[in-house]
DNA sequence: CGATTAGATGAAAATGATTATCAGTACCGT
DNA sequence: ACGGTACTGATAATCATTTTCATCTAATCG
């Protein structure tokens, strides 16, 4: 390899900073901000990219936002809890762990023949107010 | 009210030929070939609003594909079944319905105060191929 | 009847996220 | 230095979706 990614580790950095998912345009403003990268932030195509990639590698996972935006976050972040959207306004409420979820992802892990796996949890309904 | 939209039938004819999500496209395609409306089929216009109407009204749940595309199909569907999608080549393994993860969907929304809940629950990994 | 009007429709433009293209540049081994 | 390869940024292209707007349709009122 004759080039390495200049921004991998910034934007790792970014990441690491919150165990919520991310979209590109959220790291790119969060770099702009923190001046961590001394010859100024990339570009957002470099961003695309970068979390692109790490993804495949599987060192990102991602998930779909309800409002069709990526969002990436660091593999193995060790928090993990959920959301219950309302489908009408947008409104999010968060749901602790779930130990159960847990052990159906550990059983189809050992079921299938596939490694890393992982999952998301996604709940949606209609939020009092909206009724 | 004075006009009562002419397509939700027919809409919700395509949606209950399968079980499956399916996208406006989709949809579309499906109305096309069957002809089963009168004065010919609708366009794309007319789709999204149909399906954005009827998921805002609970009629449809939503979920967003791994390309991006949202996909709709009609609530209370009652076979379910999740997937498996490779990180790396996009490949599916198809999960069959879990009694866990339902029985934490009606934890959850027990003790919430939405309405209507349903879920989405994706599970990645890594492809024995890809490994 | 005929006028009015709210809602529905289709075509096309606008939007927004993402991806592809391409020219320029930095780095590595020779 | 040189050539090659991979990274970068700017821009254009793509794709799904939403918005706009002019038109149409059907129910209601005078």
């Amino acid at each position: 390899m004759v080039n390495t990614p200049k921004y991998d580790e910034a934007v790792l950095q970014v990441l690491d900073r919150s165990s919520r998912f991310r979209s590109c345009r959220e790291i790119l403003r969060d770099l702009d901000r923190s001046h961590s990268c001394a010859t100024g932030p990339p570009s957002l195509s470099t961003i695309y990219r970068t979390v692109h990639r790490m993804s495949q590698e599987g060192v990102l996972d991602t998930i779909q936002s309800p409002e069709g935006e990526r969002l990436y976050r660091r593999c193995g972040t060790p928090v993990r809890h959920y959301h219950l959207f309302c489908r009408v306004c947008g409104e999010v409420e968060e749901i602790a762990q779930v130990a159960e979820i847990a052990a159906v992802v550990e059983k189809i892990r050992c079921l299938s023949d596939f490694a890393q796996v992982d999952h998301t949890f996604e709940l949606t309904g209609v939020c009092p107010r909206c009724l």
